[in-house]
RNA sequence: CGGGGCGUAGCGCAGCCUGGUAGCGCGCCUGCUUUGGGAGCAGGAUGUCGGAGGUUCAAAUCCUCUCGCCCCGACCA
């Protein structure tokens, strides 16, 4: 392409609303426009690096053995009510209705219409598996939009199904797409992991995410760097540091002692003197079954999924409940001396500590677990840096991560509702096992430039890159520069290379910021003086390292650089 | 949905407190010069000051309401 004829609209600085460092370079170097909250227009150099992604995924998912089709994105309230999610979901979901008044909603994902199509169309084991994908817009009222095309309300995603015709087909399938998931994230170039997920309103049995680190993530990853345990913050296990004995600890006996007007853990450590390693933290909560008590280490935070998962939906207690169950305000609750059900963190299961008295203006020093009351056990923290890894015991270590991807063992969930049945061999009918697998190539995009960019803009990797090299006339108004450029242009263009040629009449300055700001892997300056030696300058983006070549070998040392970057 | 911030030319901002002819830089257009890291000179165009209502002789500025955008939190494939 032509650089006076493409739309490519770069800014000279950044604009106000941006604060992510990929949106801001998306904005800058014409990649991208808002058109409102968590919408976006993708310009045409960003059109190509989203067909650039995309291919790889089709390239990948074809190597698994997935069909590409397309699916409605105007979906029927009917489909959704099978599952339940049409009540369940709420204000995330775009609901409208067509002229009959009919409800319907914008598709946020596409479990209840693969579903559907399978229970109208699978009926024997000989039918299955399939693996099924597209390419295509997802609708998602998003409370908060944010971060350019990190978060937005409309977003293309590649989303797979598998059906199978037990568990351990579902497995073969789910770890092929793990597989062909690595090899997409590694050949777009990304540094990523794969962890242990919460399934979510997906539901279904154990997930995994695929997270690229990057500080713009919204999500935080536990990651353990000698056995490779790796979890999403959201259910990650850890073993907190245990509490060191205290030089006077065995002279503690039980005791209840004065600490007025001392409630939270900080206040009670600072008029004790007494690390908050040695604090219980007591917190009245009410599920479905009545009041019950969670206990957390004074260093610890509950986690109050890992809790939820124990215990069923439930909510903390009013300050008067708190009153009328245990005959003491918040602050000056402790586990002893009381009949309430009680899950303590495992962080509190050694030790000797001091909590709430269950009496005002007092706590009691010298408790033992176990000895002073009954609990059960469970990791209900949230686990923290420098913790224990849950394998293996060395230290865990805590990144922000962008989920760029994610896979859903299913099962039935699905299949049983849409009774999607097929007979087996006995002749008998069992549903189908699924599993739901989801990429989001604009977050791929935008992962990479969080991941590789410098001062002076974005560094592509040659495998998404726009082009593969941009042609740098430093003045067209030079008929040998200009027409040294075009014959480049050309003769690169039949060498299969993606060329953009800089052919503004802009000073040299200009077009250098620019090459940088747009980010394309290898740039070729033709310039006056080099030119009259019959010399040439290649330089690569990313390390801005150059070489000059003779104007008869620029052509094959570009291939071979191209050649060695595809390699990388 | 809770908390905070911001809406003035295409972009970045000043002006608002203390009401009185709407400004600066960049970009854009024309011409000349210039051409290896965001050029120089000369000339020029561009604004419902987010919107509505109110106060006032007079509102970008004060008041009320409202809409939009961003950030933190809650929520979230």
């Amino acid at each position: 392409m032509h650089f006076s004829e493409m739309f490519i609209p770069t800014l000279r600085e950044s604009p106000a609303e941006a604060e992510a460092v990929s949106h801001i370079l998306m904005l800058r170097a014409g990649y991208v426009r808002q058109l409102a909250a968590g919408l976006y227009i993708y310009l045409p150099l960003a059109w190509k690096v989203m067909e650039r992604i995309t291919n790889i995924i089709r390239e990948e998912m074809g190597k698994i053995g997935a069909q590409e089709m397309c699916l409605p994105a105007l979906q029927p309230r009917e489909v959704w009510q099978k599952t339940g999610r049409w009540d369940d979901i709420g204000e995330e979901m775009f609901r409208l209705q067509d002229r009959g008044s009919s409800d319907l909603c914008l598709g946020m994902t596409h479990e209840e219409i693969v579903t559907w199509l399978a229970s109208m169309e699978i009926r024997s084991y000989r039918d299955l598996p399939q693996v099924w994908y597209q390419i295509q817009t997802k609708f998602r009222d998003e409370a908060r939009p944010k971060s350019g095309v990190l978060r937005t309300r409309e977003f293309i995603m590649k989303d797979s199904y598998s059906f199978d015709r037990d568990e351990r087909g579902l497995e073969e399938n789910y770890q092929k797409h793990s597989d062909a998931y690595h090899r997409i994230f590694s050949r777009c170039g990304l540094a990523f992991y794969r962890v242990e997920s919460d399934p979510g309103m997906m539901g279904g049995a154990t997930a995994h995410e695929f997270m690229a680190p990057s500080p713009a993530g919204e999500d935080v990853i536990a990651l353990c760097k000698k056995c490779g345990y790796a979890a999403n913050i959201e259910l990650a296990e850890s073993v907190p540091a245990p509490q060191p004995p205290l030089s006077d600890a065995e002279t503690w006996t039980r005791e209840d002692v004065s600490t007025p007007e001392k409630r939270t853990v900080d206040e009670v450590s600072g008029f004790l003197h007494v690390s908050t390693l040695y604090i219980i933290k007591s917190l009245l909560l009410i599920s479905k079954d009545g009041p019950f008590l969670a206990l957390v280490r004074g260093d610890q935070e509950l986690h109050e999924k890992k809790l939820m998962k124990i215990v069923g939906d439930f909510r903390t207690a009013e300050k008067d409940e708190v009153k009328d169950i245990l005959g003491v305000e918040p602050g000056f609750i402790g586990p002893h001396d009381n009949e309430l059900k009680k899950i303590a963190d495992i962080s509190l299961k050694e030790g000797i500590y001091i909590s709430g008295a269950n009496k005002k203006d007092f706590h009691t020093k010298g408790l033992r677990p176990s000895l002073h009351f009954k609990a059960e056990w469970h990791d209900i923290h949230v686990a923290q840096e420098g913790e224990g890894c849950p394998r293996c015991g060395s230290e865990i270590t805590l990144q922000k991560a962008i989920e760029i991807g994610n896979i859903f063992r299913l099962g039935t969930k699905y299949s049983v509702p849409f009774k999607a049945l097929y007979l087996d061999k006995k002749g008998k009918e069992v549903p189908i096992v699924m599993g739901s697998y989801g990429i989001g190539p604009a977050r791929i995009a935008a992962a990479v430039i969080e991941q590789s960019n410098d001062k002076d803009g974005i560094i592509w990797p040659l495998s998404i890159a726009p082009f593969d090299v941009e042609i740098i006339p430093l003045n067209i108004g030079d008929r040998t520069i200009s027409q040294t450029a075009e014959q480049f242009y050309n003769a690169l263009k039949k060498e299969n290379m993606d060329v953009l040629i800089d052919d503004r009449d802009e000073r040299p300055g200009v077009k250098f910021k620019d090459a940088d700001l747009i980010g394309i892997p290898l740039q070729l300056i033709v310039g006056g003086k080099n030119l009259k030696d019959g010399i040439v300058e290649i330089k690569y983006r990313s390390t801005k390292a150059i070489t000059k070549v003779l104007i008869q070998e620029a052509v094959k040392k570009l291939k071979e650089m191209k050649n060695q970057l595809e390699s990388d």
